[in-house]
DNA sequence: ACCTGAACACCGTTCAAGT
DNA sequence: ACCTGAACACCGTTCAAGT
């Protein structure tokens, strides 16, 4: 059912996921599928939970910092591989039962280092919505890729913008390499409040 | 040119902003566009680019923190309204050339907060993609809006999942508010060192 | 220069009809 | 129950041709 969606998704990249295409590759008409799945969107979010529940979890540090890094950048980086991803979430909230394990563990690992349940709620969603904004920039990114869409090219008119002619050095630096690991750990520490 | 894809856009929705609708409402082929724009993303990044122009930034306190909080808000409320912008983020890469100005002014706030030019372009970059995931995050909660998408309702099963069942009071009252300010307001004072 | 017509190669989805 | 054919109502885009 879903297997050839996902054999489909990964030999051809997820605009040949189609309804006709699908049919195709399981040798039926486009509309038998919709005894199965009731809309395209609901395939595509029942595609990502498959993806979620693939994801391979290294072992968990026993200090809570540590361990909260290994799980976000866990599910960063599995979701970082399909760019496709964040189009679908912007046009259906959804919690992928797969990774309600993952968020327990977070939560849990965020009230071992000292936290309230409410500040762990929120430093949960606040680090969770920076992971999937980084998710967004990097899909962009690799989607502008070759093309040359950096508008903003070279030094910013120092002119106008004093600050950001100076911040030019760190902008680039930060441009090819994925700042994600970096960026984590610093918001982690800091919703912590052990620097 | 784009005036007309513009109020397209505000009075039919992004679906409606297609290069035949448009073509329709100018009273044009279809294929005249293509002189114009390029391209349908072409046209869509260009509608972001004058929405962006419109943001109308309130009057800005001295007190750098506080700078901070009206910018960042008035970014995230301007492009909240138009849920399908990051899916358009998702695709491109983009600075917008109007929002210019306020990462600038956000650059040197964070400076003008202490901040080496370094940890300003890495708190940028953090609180930047907070937002964009926070408008990610709100945009999939209004589209499922009134269908009953909410998958995991009421208490997670206690049994596996002891801390999210203890946090599900925490959860269910940030569901429905918008928590952006809030969330905004501890994060540039925990990236300043200012609690 | 600027625009058009006709066509290509697709989509998702409905609906009545088949076995 | 499960599947199909034909059709509906669209898309973006190419390309040769018009003024």
């Amino acid at each position: 059912v879903l297997d050839a969606a996902t054999e489909l998704l990964d030999a051809a990249g997820i605009d040949a996921v189609t309804m006709r295409g699908l049919g195709e590759r399981l040798g039926v008409s486009p509309m038998a599928l919709y005894r199965y799945v009731g809309d395209r969107d609901d395939l595509l979010v029942a595609l990502i939970d498959r993806l979620a529940a693939r994801l391979q979890f290294p072992p968990r540090p026993d200090d809570p910092v540590a361990a909260l890094i290994v799980l976000f950048s866990t599910l960063y980086d599995g979701l970082a591989e399909h760019p496709w991803l964040v189009e679908v979430l912007s046009r259906r909230r959804m919690i992928a039962p797969s990774v309600l394990g993952a968020i327990e563990e977070i939560h849990a690992a965020l009230c071992a280092a000292g936290l309230s349940i409410e500040e762990a709620v929120q430093a949960y969603r606040v680090i969770w919505q920076f992971t999937i904004g980084a998710l967004l920039v990097r899909a962009g990114a690799s989607a502008a890729g070759a093309s040359q869409q950096s508008q903003v090219r070279g030094a910013p008119d120092a002119e106008r913008y004093p600050t950001l002619a100076r911040a030019a050095a760190g902008w680039t630096a930060a441009h090819g390499r994925d700042m994600y690991r970096d960026d984590v750990d610093v918001l982690v520490r800091t919703v912590i409040g052990r620097p």
